[in-house]
DNA sequence: AGGTCGGCCTGGCAGC
DNA sequence: TGCTGCCAGGCCGACC
């Protein structure tokens, strides 16, 4: 599933071979892909336009375009996004940049399936769209106020930016009872963590996934901020995870799935020591952790509040 | 307003 | 062998 390393690594494919390039045509094949408009408003929004740069918000694939219009994608589940280089339709002119490659050789791609959008390059490269499941989203925002609401509403923290400190951890947990491994996935708060990487986080804090989230102090933030930290740039070291459908813009895999501390590992031994890895569901999901080494903090006991009776629900904002 | 759950979608696979 | 039904999960919207 594409998460934030997933993406960012194909965004560091991307923008090298985009930027300065104008996208010479555009056919949305699939009406559900640029929902709510409809294909033909954004083919129209992007043809014509040059590429000025490739970035990444949360799990969005941002391809801004001259005129002030970016084309937000969203690969959801099942979505990858192909490159295809000039001539022949082959990707051997990227692979060669490759480094410690040698000398390969590598048969034509053949036609992908599942293609639900293509974006002809100027340079006869193209951009191809595939989406088994079709929960992907392809929308074109203008640059300003649309922008900054839409991700504003939507996308919290950018975990690997100087934002995502453990104060800054704390407070966006603070008295939220919701477990970790929610509070990892919910977008809003922190973006760009999926189930795979909200999982490896978990293990290498030491935390249980079902603790409460409003139940940590400093030194858990802290050492969630490392986890997170370190099981996100592990996936972008290893090109990111394909553990069924995801490609990287060349159409390779990553091999990030082969490095999983415990997602998957259901009844391996821990690497930590003699715990076996669970699985349970948390929130529709399938949850890897270690019960033996994975700390379960308990909710926060209230503070004894020294008056008299104390409101049974309190919830006083920063007293 | 926070928390929880169903719906979206399709290929693969277990089970009969 | 072939059919049925369940499962995977990011995000949204509905509901408490």
């Amino acid at each position: 599933m594409p998460e934030l390393p997933e993406v960012e690594t194909v965004r560091r494919q991307l923008e090298p071979e985009l930027v300065g390039k104008r996208i010479e045509s555009a056919s949305v094949l699939d009406e559900r892909l640029t929902r709510p408009e409809p294909p033909l408003s954004v083919e129209r929004a992007v043809t014509g336009r040059r590429v000025e740069a490739v970035n990444r918000r949360g799990k969005y694939l941002l391809i801004e375009l001259e005129g002030e219009r970016t084309l937000a994608i969203h690969l959801r589940m099942t979505g990858n996004l192909l490159l295809r280089g000039a001539g022949d339709g082959s990707v051997t002119d990227l692979m060669e940049t490759e480094p410690l490659g040698g000398p390969r050789l590598y048969e034509p791609p053949p036609e992908p399936s599942h293609v639900r959008a293509r974006f002809a390059l100027d340079d006869g490269g193209e951009l191809i769209f595939t989406d088994l499941r079709r929960f992907g989203q392809a929308i074109v925002l203008d640059q300003g106020d649309q922008l900054e609401d839409y991700f504003a509403a939507r996308l919290g923290v950018e975990p690997l930016s100087d934002e995502l400190t453990p104060q800054r951890l704390l407070e966006l947990a603070k008295d939220r009872k919701a477990p970790l491994k929610s509070f990892l996935l919910t977008q809003s708060r922190i973006a760009g963590i999926g189930n795979i990487y909200a999982d490896e986080a978990l293990w290498r804090a030491r935390l249980h996934p079902l603790s409460p989230a409003g139940s940590m102090k400093l030194e858990h933030a802290d050492r969630l901020v490392d986890g997170i930290v370190g099981a996100l740039e592990a996936g972008l070291d290893h090109g990111g995870a394909s553990i069924d459908d995801y490609l990287d813009a060349r159409g390779e895999r990553g091999s990030m799935q082969d490095e999983f501390l415990v997602h998957t590992r259901e009844g391996e031994r821990c690497r930590r020591g003699d715990g076996e890895i669970m699985r349970i569901v948390v929130d529709g999901r399938s949850t890897y952790f270690c019960p033996a080494c994975q700390e379960r903090l308990r909710r926060r006991p209230r503070r004894r509040a020294k008056a008299k009776t104390a409101p049974s629900r309190s919830r006083e904002a920063k007293g």
